[in-house]
DNA sequence: CATGGAATTGACAGCGCTGTCAATTTGCTC
DNA sequence: GAGCAAATTGACAGCGCTGTCAATTCCATG
């Protein structure tokens, strides 16, 4: 336990505590030996400084709180991985709180930061883009980063990676696999990744040659049943693609389930591409190639900002890449007699 | 904010600091008026006690862990979701740990009982039956509840839902329903869950006047793949099974799969029970018939011992109810001609 | 109405740390 | 080596609350 004090620490370095104080909080005007010193003392006594007296003199709380509004457990579990790590490198808590979007947001915040002290939020979609979550947060003054923003990006820094760049990524793989009739599996029309995931893959198709007009979109929502039903509309027809690009892997699963039960093999007769890399994409047989958001890093660089006091700096944007994993769905356009 | 201390209200109210801190710590010997009037000004000036002074000079953290090893994370928001309310209501914080059981566990728990100062953990499976992380605990002397464990069950106060009584509704349920020919897809052979439904499954059917050896039993390892893999081996056969329980709705979902490839349908030709109603059993179709274990609730009521100080109490068992749902994907055994 | 024990209340000293500000040391300049 | 600004260090006063313990009030008795 921290039994440990920084006064004992004090005593072994044979200076005050305030300077111990200072070397904890890396200030300035230590001169090096005595930091050396301090230093070397914590670390023989395994001093861990009191959270709550140093919240208690300072005016940190060492809580940074993650704000939720996700149904996909999957990625709420990532970015916590992902926060939870710096954090605790930090010696900062990170406070889980939902938020649900739709139904009175502020008083929900109101009631939120009312309880819990914050340091610093880090919001990912959709709260992400909720104005009155922002607006709540700056009326506190409490600085926050964004994960995957779709609007006001000014407003606060801002981490994204880069969707339609890997969207295009996976047009151009499909392409130089000899695949020309390409369809995509878009996500519903309000949401801006499904959006700019679209975009990036017709860019693709054009970038490498083709006609961005002749990529055949359907629409979906997100879920594995849609996914099945928008393989079944494209994968009915005579003439069907040779390549699907779903915009996650829920729907990516789905156009499995389509293809088998139309006797279609995967990648022999039709290749599929999915996006996020979840679960199900080891889970499906081949395994999914998909792309890699790295929600986890994406959500670590927001606590680290926070932590570092950088979240209400000029508002800046990081961007982290993406990552195309090829795995066994994706195969040479199929070219016997048609 | 906190702007209001402690001495506004005691100064609202006429009455010592003191006195007002009896009053949140919910301590003896305040007269009733006091107390009324004391609560009065508390809400009245929207007070709200400072976290970090309250456990600066008490003994308490006001931080509640929750330790994972779950490659679930439907699991495992379930039991934040649970923890997290308690948790709220009572102004304590929760801390969420992971923890590689396999990996030198004890070595993990030290270094995080280094940094947090836990007030109690709430432990699930299959962390709450690592030994190591037991002893760590005790040895800190951090009271701890655990969730579903299947051994050690003196240990500490401990919460269950009874999984054999629900497999053995399920069982009623089929065979109810006239189903005859039954099969179940156990779970891993080290997993007690599994175990304990496959047990009360096969109870069930005795009890409803079955042989309970005439089950078939398949082995499943609750991934969807492992599902898909048995629905094959059970469905394929001519006199296959009519009704099938999966000891969690992701194999459930394969035997989904492995129907629709055979030509068969649910639930005419064949009627599925799955086990934790899962997202998914509300994503196929037709919707999953399946078992609810409250894990929220459990997870709730955990916290609640802990808050209450009833971690470490003689060691209690509390039980929470089950809840078998009834969708579509189960129905009369099918008496056409065979 | 005095008396004694129990119930209630409050004064006060920190909990372990940081902010402020004054004291001391250092490093240059001439 | 004196003189001075800058760098470094430490003394001290709390942060907002709880634990301790003494003071006060209450209440039933005799």
């Amino acid at each position: 336990m921290s039994r440990v004090t920084i006064h004992d620490v004090a005593a072994a370095a044979a200076v005050s505590i305030k300077t111990v104080s200072r070397v904890i909080n890396r200030e300035p005007n230590v001169r090096p030996a005595v930091q050396t010193r301090v230093e070397a003392a914590i670390r023989k006594l395994g001093y861990v400084p009191n959270r709550a007296a140093r919240s208690l003199a300072g005016a940190r709380s060492f809580v940074i709180g993650a704000i939720f509004d996700n149904p996909n457990p999957h990625y709420i579990i990532a970015v916590q991985r992902g926060a939870m790590a710096t954090c605790r490198q930090s010696g900062y808590h990170l406070a889980i709180e939902e938020v649900n979007t739709a139904k009175n947001a502020a008083a929900q915040m109101r009631a939120m930061l009312a309880t819990a002290r914050l340091d610093g939020v880090i919001l990912s979609p959709p709260v992400t883009d909720c104005a009155a979550v922002l607006d709540a947060l700056d009326a506190k003054n409490i600085p926050y980063v964004r994960l995957m923003p779709a609007t006001a990006k000014g407003r606060s820094p801002v981490i994204v990676s880069d969707d339609a760049a890997a969207a295009s990524q996976a047009a151009r793989h499909l392409w130089d696999l000899g695949h020309r009739r390409i369809a995509v599996i878009a996500g519903p029309d309000g949401h801006s990744a499904s959006a700019l995931r679209l975009a990036g893959f017709r860019h693709g198709i054009a970038a490498a040659g083709g006609d961005a007009h002749q990529v055949r979109v359907v629409k979906g929502d997100f879920t594995f049943r849609s996914g099945l039903a928008a393989g079944h509309t494209l994968l009915a027809e005579k003439n069907h693609p040779t390549a699907i690009f779903a915009s996650n892997d829920d729907m990516a699963a789905g156009i499995y389930s389509a293809a088998a039960q139309l006797g279609l093999r995967i990648p022999d007769d039709v290749s599929v591409v999915g996006y996020d890399d979840s679960p199900v994409a080891e889970l499906v047989w081949p395994p999914l190639t998909t792309v890699r958001q790295p929600v986890a890093e994406m959500a670590a660089e927001a606590a680290r900002l926070l932590i570092e006091g950088r979240g209400s700096d000029a508002p800046h944007t990081f961007e982290l890449p993406y990552k195309m994993i090829m795995r066994g769905s994706t195969g040479a356009e199929p070219r016997k007699g048609r």
